[in-house]
DNA sequence: ACGTTAATTGAACGTGTGGTCAAGAAGTGC
DNA sequence: GCACTTCTTGACCACACGTTCAATTAACGT
């Protein structure tokens, strides 16, 4: 070993899954990652590959900071079911008409812009968009609304895409009150 | 009036619907365009204007080609607003894993990597979208389904999210009779 | 038939893209 | 202190992008 890095991995990762978050992965240029990152190019190509591995790299990353405390939030069993569907829902609500919100969810924005182009991505993409079926499938067994898991899990992604619309809070608290509805 | 354009306008406009459709804002290149038009960049620039209008163009067009004719089928009144609704999510099973299927729809394509950053086409999606919530709950009312209408409409464009990521024709089934099950 | 007017062509432009590389900087181990 | 190895830098590359425009072509009105 010689000279170590002189960045923090965790937070160039970090800094890479933001950037593609908001911009998209044919949006995000090298100018934008190499001023979110605070790398530039050549360590950016040594360290992590090129600009499809970087968002291979933003997507793994998304599902560590972002999708599983999802998950382990839809398998908290100190929640009812119900309330859990609630707070998924609710980030919805919280998202609407803000900046950060409108960057919607990754996982979304992958499947729509890359998925078809990519296999790489298609995989990582549909695993994770799996494991959140999964989750909600486990959450809503034995209640009301146990059969009806998959119809929560595209009304979830559904609204992000109407977030990223730009619709209101107040559709979007319509709308989740509707999915927990399911639970009467 | 002298010579008179050589091009059939209503085709061209639905090509460029195609191009866009199929790639996205930023995936589709003048190279994708002029091949799908038949028109090379000078005419397409003196008639219709920079990309961003030939995509406005192409927003219109699908407006009026695809969501019409569904706007109109969840109006029909010699079908029942399940049947209607049904017709509604066999689209996306009979979309699943195919070639075309996965262009997904324009309308939420758009929604994600256009209307953070155009607000012309972020009010064209808006209003598109909108349209088709209304007749969505216009379908639905007096019905067991009444006050779920925004839960069919987002599980809708979610079941785009899905296709679009790769899910087969199996898991839009099962989507599907979940959200008929609205109705029982 | 001819002049006018508009549509079409394709080459050219500047810019920004993703990607590369040789030189320099900065630690490590002896 | 010195040699070695790795990381970092920033200039550089070829190319593709969206856009423009002068020259050419072709239909219309008279």
């Amino acid at each position: 070993m010689a000279r170590p890095r002189q960045f923090d991995e965790a937070a160039v990762k970090s800094a890479l899954r933001d950037v593609f978050w908001e911009h998209g992965y044919e949006g995000a240029s090298y100018a934008n990652i190499m001023t979110a990152t605070g790398l530039n190019k050549g360590s950016l190509y040594a360290s992590f590959g090129d600009k499809r591995a970087l968002y291979q790299h933003a997507i793994s990353d998304y599902a560590l900071s972002h999708l599983a405390p999802g998950v382990a939030m839809l398998r908290d069993k100190s929640l009812t079911p119900q309330d859990r569907i609630n707070n998924l829902m609710t980030t919805l609500v919280q998202a609407a008409r803000t900046q950060q919100g409108r960057w919607g969810c990754l996982l979304c924005n992958a499947a729509i812009d890359q998925s078809p182009f990519d296999a790489d991505v298609e995989k990582s993409v549909a695993e994770a968009l799996s494991t959140l079926r999964k989750a909600i499938k486990l959450c809503v067994k034995d209640t009301t609304a146990e059969d009806k898991a998959e119809l929560i899990w595209t009304a979830y992604f559904g609204g992000h895409v109407m977030v990223k619309a730009g619709f209101s809070k107040a559709v979007m608290r319509t709308h989740r009150a509707q999915v927990l509805s399911l639970f009467a």
